[in-house]
RNA sequence: GGGCGAUUGGCUCAGUCGGUUAGAGCGCGCGGUUCACAUCCGCGAGGUCACUGGUUCGAAUCCAGUAUCGCCCA
């Protein structure tokens, strides 16, 4: 046995802390899983969703990190087959969108340096951005296992993307085809409905007079139909006029033709339900290649689908004399040039909802085009039904309603994105036009239908979309689809946590290619945590120069204050503010375990510590507090419920160990006349309950714990049961409760408690030391009180106590279920300060009365439960006791 | 327009299966410089749980409606 003694630093330094204790878990190896597994150990498994390569960690990341973190340490030391992977999203557009910028800062292009030379250079590109955020996820303390990092441009992921995507297509789930995607002018490719940000716009409605065809063929100057437009640029495209069917404005217009300005096209005027008769003057042009709704009228009406702008959004050659400008350019022109004929009747400011690509910000063209889809229903029900029937559950459960809703009303996929970095799609055309798809890398040997040579197919030039292979991510990077040992350990995995607002870009598409490609849920649960708001509730965005760099906050405040920051009172998919306030907190609760260490560091005693001497009832009531606390922390661990876990934790540290029982542990330890024995028994008791405290602590709090951890184990390898790493220390099982330890305290404090308000009452000077007479309201109350009596002495600074119930009492009586107390001083003008004890009394006396009311409710004590039927008879007891005390003269 | 949610002390938020005398942190008031910590300690004030009705022996909690706010989708 060791008496080495460690002393801790007077102040916690994080910054140079944490650093040395993660490479100490990375030499130890701690969290790769153990290649021998406890036979029948429990799984659990977490695979990170992969943060974009090119970013840096915001704080949104951070507290994806915290929340992974504390259930994979949690587990670890359950002894679960514990395995976090870690990795990295490659993209497409984003990355895209950095490089463009880099490589413009040279002078170059996508287009001046080709497709080959564009991805060599991204490469080179990732050899400098892809350490990033590991290295931040280090500083954070995640303790995923770095053996295997994934990114999903590795050739596993590669390989799984080619597989997933063969099987679809020979499923009959993929199809291309024409048809109106969204596209960003500047990115140049195809987005997702989930990449078209909508925001409201004041923009302008116009009217428009398009002249009706005579019968010669030619516009008549003096009839036209007036259509309302927000884009009046696109009029160049338009291949109708709508009204509606029952809008008597326009019955005998239904049937003619407009003459389309400029082009002297033919505008067919066609009735359809949908148009919207308040919509300016109920009659709307119809350009089905560049407008949803249009589009939906045309295939209902046959009308053809004339494109009149270009990938960048500027009027192509269908265009006439407008070819070559850009939208808005010819959107001026068009405009002057109808005013100058006198066709522009009007023009006033319009609210309407304009779609922006996420990345860039620049304003969405639907566009018509040829598309890789994939047809999602099927997969989409089989998803929605391993939740509804339960087999994944989503928390906070109310997002299993927002799921179901978005599964329902689900469109096609359009997979296809027309940019170069990311997972080409493994099809290839041949001259004929026939199509085949392969998982196999080099291609075809041939053509499926007609059995030309690979030599004259061509390989579509399109890659995938990045969130088709985050779709795969919880298995491809455990070696899908080979049968690998990780994918027969490891799969299906047990929670994926995330932000709400990717519900459907990740998790959504995790379900439905899960399901398709391994048969079973990816994912037991799925844990979304909300979004981190500013101060005053504002959303944080680089824009706005409001959004917090996690990091700094490192630098600032260690890994462990930010994390108990970003936890603790916080909810499932709630939204939450990050304030000084609560970082401070964090701060400060890493500051006071500390100090409490240090506490018990410094005072062991020389010699053996051992547990001999009989336990004191404030050691008797640690444990039993310590027992209550692990098993609510389990419990709540269990059911992801972090924020309590981080309270009940707290509240332990802090009010139970440092306020109440330090305090009372320094009674046992300074008391003249303890005997070594004892003294070495309280230094074991202090020891033991802050090495469960720590133990209880790490998965939130790692580095600070494992900090103390080895401090206590140099000081004294039995109190960490010769455990050097508190990684890897088991979790405490909580034992068995101590009720009658509890209830003593509890009645101790309350006590001390009332003796202190006593003091305060009686403008009593701090540190005077008053005499206090007790009147005991038993023989068990003077056991306790007896056991009790120099914590009691120091705590609320009495001495001599004395028991009985000769004295008269003063005006200033303390009740506690031990007895009524009061000071053997004379406190004063005692009349004055009565106040505390008249306002009590007259509580009291109410509760009484509402509990006798209660009690004597037959409904009630027929049809509650015992248990709280008999918690509020002694509840009433207690009452009575304390009125007894408060009256009695 | 459709869907989802929120409303609890001055502020930020917890509140499990309906069983409390509704909790915490911050802030506020009073008092504390002795040997873990002023990033601290002690004491205290402060809430008809948005509103209305219902179910129940019992409602912050369940149901219906109203108001206000937020988010997602179109």
């Amino acid at each position: 046995m060791t008496t080495m003694r460690r002393e801790l630093a007077p102040r916690y330094d994080a910054a140079s802390v944490e650093p040395a204790i993660y490479e100490r878990w990375m030499t130890a190896d701690a969290f790769r899983p153990t290649d021998d597994p406890a036979p029948g150990a429990e799984r659990f498994v977490v695979i990170q969703p992969p943060p974009n390569v090119t970013g840096a960690l915001h704080i949104g990341h951070a507290l994806t990190a915290t929340v992974e973190d504390v259930l994979v340490r949690y587990h670890r030391m359950r002894g679960d087959d514990t395995l976090w992977l870690p990795g990295a999203d490659h993209a497409s557009i984003g990355a895209q969108f950095v490089l463009d910028k880099i490589i413009a800062a040279d002078g170059e292009s996508r287009a001046s340096l080709g497709r080959e030379r564009y991805l060599e250079r991204m490469w080179q590109f990732m050899d400098e951005t892809r350490p990033i955020i590991g290295e931040q996820h280090r500083r954070l303390g995640a303790s995923v296992d770095w053996s295997r990092e994934r990114f999903t441009m590795d050739e596993g992921s590669a390989r799984a993307v080619r597989v997933a995507f063969a099987r679809l297509w020979d499923a009959g789930l993929v199809y291309r085809g024409e048809a109106l995607v969204t596209w960003c002018p500047r990115c140049l490719t195809t987005i997702s409905d989930l990449e078209n940000v909508h925001r409201d716009e004041t923009g302008s409605i116009w009217t428009i007079r398009y002249h009706l065809e005579r019968g010669d063929g030619t516009p008549d100057p003096r009839r036209w139909i007036s259509v309302a437009t927000t884009r009046p640029e696109t009029l160049l495209g338009d291949t109708a006029v709508a009204v509606h069917p029952d809008d008597e404005r326009y019955r005998d217009f239904v049937g003619r033709h407009a003459m389309l300005p400029f082009l002297g096209r033919r505008l067919p005027i066609v009735a359809d339900e949908h148009v919207e008769r308040a919509f300016g003057t109920g009659a709307v042009k119809i350009t089905p290649a560049h407008d949803t709704n249009d589009y939906e009228l045309s295939q209902r009406h046959s009308l053809p689908a004339i494109t009149v702008l270009d990938a960048e959004a500027r009027i192509n050659e269908a265009g006439g004399e407008f070819a070559g400008l850009d939208r808005y350019d010819a959107r001026s022109a068009i405009l002057e040039r109808l005013r100058e004929a006198g066709d522009l009747e009007d023009e006033r400011p319009h609210a309407m909802i304009v779609g922006h690509c996420e990345r860039c910000d620049t304003v969405v063209e639907p566009r018509l085009s040829v598309q890789w889809f994939i047809r999602v229903k099927p997969l989409a029900e089989r998803a929605l039904a391993s939740v509804t029937e339960g087999r994944t559950r989503i928390l906070p459960a109310h997002f299993e309603k927002v799921y179901a809703h978005w599964m329902e009303n689900i469109h096609d996929w359009a997979v296809g994105r027309q940019l170069w970095w990311g997972h080409r799609i493994p099809a290839w055309f041949c001259p004929d036009g026939h199509v085949t798809v392969t998982e196999i890398e080099s291609g075809p040997e041939a053509c499926v239908d007609c059995g030309r040579p690979a030599a004259e197919l061509r390989q579509e030039t399109d890659i995938f979309d990045t969130w088709f292979s985050s779709g795969l991510w919880p298995f491809s990077t455990l070696g899908w689809p080979d049968e690998t040992a990780d994918m027969a350990r490891f799969y299906p995995t047990s929670v994926m946590e995330t932000g709400y607002d990717i519900l459907f870009f990740w998790v959504a598409r995790m379900m439905m290619l899960g399901l398709f490609c391994t048969d079973r849920e990816p994912f037991h649960t799925v844990y979304l945590h909300g979004m981190i708001r500013a101060e005053g509730g504002v959303k944080m965005s680089k824009t706005k120069g409001n959004s917090v760099d996690p990091l700094g906050l490192v630098d600032e405040i260690g890994a462990d204050a930010l994390r108990f920051a970003l936890v603790n009172g916080s909810a499932a998919g709630s939204d939450q503010r990050l304030t000084q306030a609560k970082l401070d907190g964090g701060r400060n609760f890493t500051n006071k375990l500390w100090n409490a260490s240090r506490f018990v560091l410094a005072n062991r005693p020389e010699g053996a510590v051992t547990a001999e001497a009989e336990p004191t009832l404030a050691v008797r009531w640690l444990r039993s507090r310590l027992s209550e606390a692990t098993e609510r922390a389990t419990r709540q661990l269990d059911s992801l419920e972090l924020g309590g876990y981080a309270a009940t934790v707290y509240e332990l540290a802090w009010s139970d160990y440092c306020d109440w029982f330090i305090e009372m542990a320094k009674v046992d330890l300074r008391r003249d006349g303890a005997t070594d024995a004892e003294r070495a028994s309280a230094w074991r008791a202090a020891a033991d309950g802050l090495a469960a405290i720590l133990r209880l602590l790490h998965p939130l709090m790692p580095f600070v714990t494992e900090e103390i951890w080895q401090a206590l184990g140099e000081a004294d390898a039995d109190v960490t049961g010769n455990e050097p790493l508190l990684v890897r220390a088991p979790w405490p099982a909580s034992a068995v409760r101590d009720p009658d330890a509890e209830r003593a305290f509890s009645d101790l404090v309350a006590l001390i408690r009332g003796v202190r308000n006593l003091r305060t009452e009686a403008d009593a000077p701090v540190s005077a030391w008053l005499p206090l007479h007790i009147d005991p309201t038993g023989t068990d109350a003077e056991v306790i009180l007896r056991q009790g009596s120099a914590y009691l002495e120091t705590m609320a600074r009495v001495r001599p106590i004395e028991l009985g119930s000769d004295e008269p009492r003063p005006e200033l009586v303390a009740a506690s279920p031990l007895g009524a107390a009061w000071l053997g001083v004379d406190a004063g003008a005692e009349e004055a300060h009565g106040m505390r004890r008249r306002v009590r009394l007259a509580e009291v006396e109410g509760n009484i009365a509402r509990l006798r009311e209660l009690l004597g409710n037959e409904a009630f004590t027929a049809r509650a439960p015992a248990a709280v039927v008999e918690r509020e008879r002694e509840r009433f007891t207690d009452l009575e006791e304390e009125l007894r005390q408060l009256t009695l003269k």
